[in-house]
DNA sequence: CTTTATGCAAAGCGTTTGCATACTT
DNA sequence: AAGTATGCAAACGCTTTGCATAAAG
């Protein structure tokens, strides 16, 4: 279900390479591959999809850049390497951090209620965001900025 | 992002709902929508995908089954309703209840932390089950029963 | 009899892949 | 020069939709 070969030792560091980390760092939030790749496209025209993809998965696996597992139906993606836990808003999708952490115990509980060997953990929160909260109350669905 | 229409008032129990709602209760963990397929094509072998992709959506608006929102490609559901957290092996993708709860304290946290109302989360482990830690020693992948 | 659900096939969406060419090292 | 990475277009896997027919209330 996941990919487990080794970083190839050593990434060329291209031009595309090089415009998707800035373009992912200029974000500062957790864009998905498309919003990567409209913003990119500023500085590369013609980048193509195809390389987003590929080589966001890349920077993923070389630790340059964190690949997400959120809900929704996109992948995210997040400049930001640390381990942290998000808010998304059921309304836009739109994603925050969340500065909180899992208690040890509850990971505690958790290792010694299943046979399997956790590695790792996700918390997500879900709610409305402030801005459909206000501005769409209730009715219409919002949109993402890039 | 999400669907906000009410459950219309009263929903028709056609053969092929009795027959999904059965099939997602015999398998009893947390079936994707092909898993359901499958399995629901024992009793009643002419029955769409897209039918039971249409009830999945519409059995869990009305509150029979549960969405589950996990990690990977595929939407889960679940005949369990009550609220509950899982674990997924990254190997096979496997997933598992694990009864464990947040802290009240870390939601409070959360709340305070952020501008976003707050109305649900998600906490997911991951690792490796016992199955594919064991027979499957590190190489290759694993498969899911149906 | 009216309304909603079904099956089928086609479309949709996000993501991946094959291949000839261009670029890095 | 040797070996990757790129762009393009086509394929993919999962999910959704349009429509004529069938079934439920």
């Amino acid at each position: 279900m996941k990919k487990k070969d080794s970083p190839s030792q050593t990434l060329r560091m291209t031009r595309q390479r090089r415009a998707l980390l800035e373009a992912i760092r200029q974000h500062g939030g957790h864009p998905t591959a498309d919003q990567v790749y409209r913003r990119v496209r500023r500085k590369l025209p013609r980048i193509s999809l195809a390389t987003v993809y590929r080589n966001l998965e890349i920077l993923a696996e070389h630790g340059l850049v964190q690949r997400l597992e959120l809900g929704g139906s996109q992948r995210r993606f997040d400049a930001e390497l640390g381990h942290h836990h998000h808010v998304r808003c059921l309304d836009c999708g739109h994603t925050e951090d969340v500065p909180v952490d899992l208690p040890e115990i509850v990971i505690r509980k958790a290792r010694r209620a299943t046979d399997y060997l956790i590695t790792g953990h996700r918390l997500e929160f879900v709610g409305h965001c402030e801005r459909c909260r206000t501005q769409l109350q209730g009715r219409s669905k919002g949109r993402e900025g890039a």
